[in-house]
DNA sequence: CAGCATCCGCTTTGATACTG
DNA sequence: CAGTATCAAAGCGGATGCTG
């Protein structure tokens, strides 16, 4: 069933757990939020047929990297959950966004995207001014609205709305992620469909600036 | 041909390019010695079907992570090697075989092993002692003998032999690869086979200490 | 509905043989 | 040496069906 290099080697090794296709992504969707049920995963990676899902999770559970959980009483379902050894693959995961973030730029126009998908590129900018009072800011591009709010240095990355932000950002997700990370300004943003509502101010504290790689990152 | 996970993510977009079964191996071989001839590329990489081999080549080659190069005039062949593009993966496989390095110890007795692939795992020892005279311990464990010499704060590791290095160790990849890192000390690896000559202060030089994670890693 | 299992057509893989 | 050609077997993707 599995198909194993049989090399000495640790990267084949691990390349025996995770490398099949599909895998890495499931352990991404767990990254960005746990823990998720089945359909919450199968939404999370549009594409998958559920007989591979099941049979990866199988899988990744043999091998120790996520486990299965009976939710509490109010929902009543089975959940998945990384665990400790699932969680060490986030360098992994890391390293490979970081490398494939180029490419996202050549990235055809009817890519699936999510919003919660957000968190990744976003994970990494800094609060220019983290003395001041937090900022929120509401993004609105694909399945939910999601809320970037500055916080401890850095900003998080949730679904959900407010009733003020601080700002209101709608657009496509290249759109949107290129804002974010500084490829592009505001009025470039604008030009390709962007609309902003708010304090220009908010979005400037979070942007990452042009002094760094401006490539989108996941 | 190529199957898109067609996800406006960095991490899919990599694994667009880099996710299919072999390609992240044949990476690691260019990774570990370059410039690679197409038969060299197949010795390193033990159980790859020679038509999946040119087919990687060939997609890698489009996606610019490697490049095929005219061999000068005493070789007269075509060599393979990595663009900066494909160089940038480093990080990839630094994490994924640190990841995987855990598993090496369920490894089946009879996995394939590759002298060279000795770089990876050495490549982090470091030389407690940098200022005497440099070592060099050759070691015996697979197809040619290998030689790792102190330099520079850390080791290289090479084929060939000398004439009268401090040591020499002979022995089982795993034996040896544990006992480099320090997972098992001199009498436990001559328990399981080992074969010791010359100066244990070579050894006990570079060996990773057990104050250090002790798990042999890529 | 959530969580799969089964079936089916297609693609990819792996082993071997063959060629310039 | 550096691949291409061939072919059986396994894996994948899509649809549908079953069970709590």
């Amino acid at each position: 069933m599995v198909r194993s290099y049989e090399q000495y080697c640790a990267a084949a090794k691990a390349l025996d757990v995770v490398g099949d296709r599909w895998t890495l992504l499931i352990v991404r969707e767990l990254m960005i939020r746990q823990p998720l049920r089945y359909t919450d995963l199968q939404f999370g990676l549009p594409g998958i047929a559920t007989n591979l899902l099941a049979d990866r999770l199988r899988k990744l559970e043999e091998h120790h990297v996520i486990a299965r959980e009976a939710a509490p009483p109010p929902v009543a379902t089975t959940v998945f959950r990384l665990t400790p050894r699932g969680e060490a693959l986030r360098p992994v995961l890391g390293a490979l966004g970081e490398w494939g973030a180029p490419l996202l730029r050549e990235c055809s126009d009817d890519a699936a995207f999510r919003s919660h998908w957000l968190a990744l590129p976003l994970r990494r900018l800094r609060d220019r001014s983290p003395a001041d009072p937090p900022v929120t800011i509401e993004v609105h591009t694909a399945d939910q609205p999601m809320l970037v709010r500055t916080v401890d240095g850095g900003v998080s990355v949730e679904p959900g709305t407010v009733p003020r932000p601080d700002a209101t950002i709608s657009g496509s997700p290249p759109v949107v992620v290129e804002l974010f990370l500084g490829a592009i300004d505001l009025d470039a943003a604008r030009a390709r469909g962007l609309v902003f509502e708010g304090e220009p101010s908010a979005l400037a504290r979070v942007v990452a600036g042009h002094d760094r790689v401006a490539d989108p990152v996941n």
